[in-house]
DNA sequence: AAAAGTTTTGCAAACGTTTGCATTTGATAT
DNA sequence: ATATCAAATGCAAACGTTTGCAAAACTTTT
């Protein structure tokens, strides 16, 4: 009887026998109220199991208490949902908001029209919005960033945009993987990846600089899509009409799990026949037959970083983009 | 300056001459307001780029549009995160409850005291909850679920506890799994995956009934972790110490992985000296070395049964738990 | 004992909607 | 012209907080 809910102020103003502001102020500690009576009220509050309605204090306080998580699937379905290097980043976001007791809304997008991001923003769903990779939306994501300031997007940082981005050096990684196998002497290598994807350019162009810095034939390049059907298939193809290289640099560990699947079809041995060099470091690369040499983006860095920025852009302060450096990670493949 | 943005009801009532209440009316197609009247304002809310403001209206409303969905991390810190089956389903519950016009709101929790669900359903966060997988935690959901009815578990309909849950017949699953092999010949299988965790339990208890029926001896169990290295380092002392099964049932295809990187390390060949089938056919199983036969769950459907369940609760109708029944997808690995 | 100062409390407005009820407007019947 | 009725609109309250400002309750000083 006397320990029934109270599910609101009034409640427990009722039962403190003082007025609604004293409660509300007295649970936010605020030294306006004195000690004695906040004691009592919090003391009340917790007999009571009082829960203040989230609600209606973001409300009044005119936030929302969540950061949009926006995944556009334009390039591929399918890709991104299944991609374990995404769920990680995501999970990584979820407790870099936590720890800020923020609330990560997720939202899926399947771009079918250019305002897709502005009614997301203008919504007032929540209070800031993270893009988790660029796909083929980089100039919608560039309007709406124009006049939206709490936007923080994975991906690469692209000369002549301004959004604001978090992501690995991609040139750089690109770079550090063919340099690795040319290091051991390899001399025909290729790229399998999809460079109409930003991140994967970049990617391909670091490939194509330690090539070129080497001083050995140009590289080939294998526009394979993201899935992994599409990965095996392509791969095997080109081996068998094209000869096999003796080194390959994956644009992702997904597609570098199926160039392995390829070569062994195909009865060639990894490493001693063809060396493959993947990207991401997800976490099945360590189980892979053989165990993937991989270059690695640390998401839970990159998680941290983009939370930073976005409340420092929320607070209304400047910052700047934010470049990553990935790392090869030796293992059994290359 | 006639196109200057409308922010709220009281600006756009102001541009077209009328109350605020019949602005409202208005933009909900009610008709009570005049066609005219109802067609002109919609007209100025498109002018102005009116975005209603989701909060307030949610407040008002007494809801919050959103639904949580919460990750308990209790048997493996690490596992739930990275494992694709997770995503997947997280990602069709996305879609399901965007159908619905609403949001999901993605929880972590690490669970440190037994009031971590209570507390979040009380916060007035979120319309309803849904929880996947039970963890360690299935009897503080049971606790809660008893006075909370929109809450939802995917996981194990487990006898003696009331909780609505939507899961697959692991049992079933794991008779299958049992069964496939067994009706290849195989006679000594062993099952690797710790029967702690309830999903689990049934499907040990389903392969071990299945090996009942076929009279052969009863099978071992590898109690392994789920994460990766501690399945491989399981199962390769096991091929040490004890002698190679001639079929293995693992708890999960990240069980699966590791137990085909083991053995093959260990000398021996899949199928041929041991098959292996997995579970959950998530999407790197047609894309390991060899292909993993595996049982399939169905997490679309899973997603969309759940969200039904929820709604069907948060509407104050009865609903029942479901199960769903596996599949075998037969591919290289046995 | 009154004045002045300090500490503590309460009143009421505001946030942007939706909606029951009252009121106005216009049409139709007397 | 007046009464009746239906259709369209507006008023005002409510959802549960926080907070500026006014008021009340004490303390200290004169």
């Amino acid at each position: 009887m006397k320990r029934q809910k109270a599910s609101n102020l009034a409640d427990l103003s009722a039962l403190a026998g003082v007025s609604i502001s004293t409660v509300s102020r007295a649970l936010a500690d605020n030294p306006l109220v004195a000690v004695a009576t906040r004691d009592k009220i919090k003391q009340l509050a917790r007999e009571h199991d009082f829960q203040i309605n989230v609600a209606a204090r973001n409300f009044r306080l005119q936030r929302t208490g969540a950061v949009g998580v926006i995944l556009p699937l334009g390039h591929e379905t399918e890709q991104h949902l299944t991609d374990p290097f995404f769920m990680s980043l995501i999970a990584s976001l979820a407790d870099a908001l936590a720890d800020r007791g923020y609330d990560l809304l997720l939202s899926r997008v399947i771009p079918s029209n250019d305002q897709w991001l502005k009614a997301f923003v203008e919504s007032g769903k929540v209070d800031g919005v993270i893009i988790v990779g660029q796909s083929d939306q980089i100039d919608v994501i560039e309007t709406v960033s124009a006049s939206y300031a709490p936007l923080i997007v994975w991906g690469a940082s692209i000369p002549g945009y301004s959004q604001l981005t978090v992501g690995s050096d991609n040139f750089e990684g690109g770079r550090l993987a063919a340099q690795h196998l040319l290091l051991q002497g390899r001399k025909k290598l290729t790229f399998v990846g999809n460079p109409a994807v930003p991140e994967f350019a970049a990617r391909f162009a670091g490939f194509n600089a330690a090539i070129a810095q080497a001083g050995v034939p140009q590289g080939a390049v294998l526009p394979s899509h993201v899935t992994a059907e599409a990965a095996y298939a392509t791969v095997r193809t080109y081996l068998k009409e094209d000869g096999a290289p003796d080194g390959i640099v994956a644009a992702s560990d997904v597609i570098a799990l199926n160039a392995l699947r390829a070569i062994a079809d195909h009865g060639l041995r990894v490493p001693e026949d063809v060396a493959v060099v993947g990207y991401d470091d997800v976490f099945i690369a360590e189980q892979t037959t053989p165990p993937l040499t991989t270059i690695r983006q640390n998401f839970v860095l990159g998680a941290q970083m983009m939370v930073d920025l976005l409340f420092r852009r929320i607070a209304g302060e400047e910052a700047a983009s934010i470049s990553l450096q990935p790392t090869l990670v030796l293992r059994a493949s290359a």
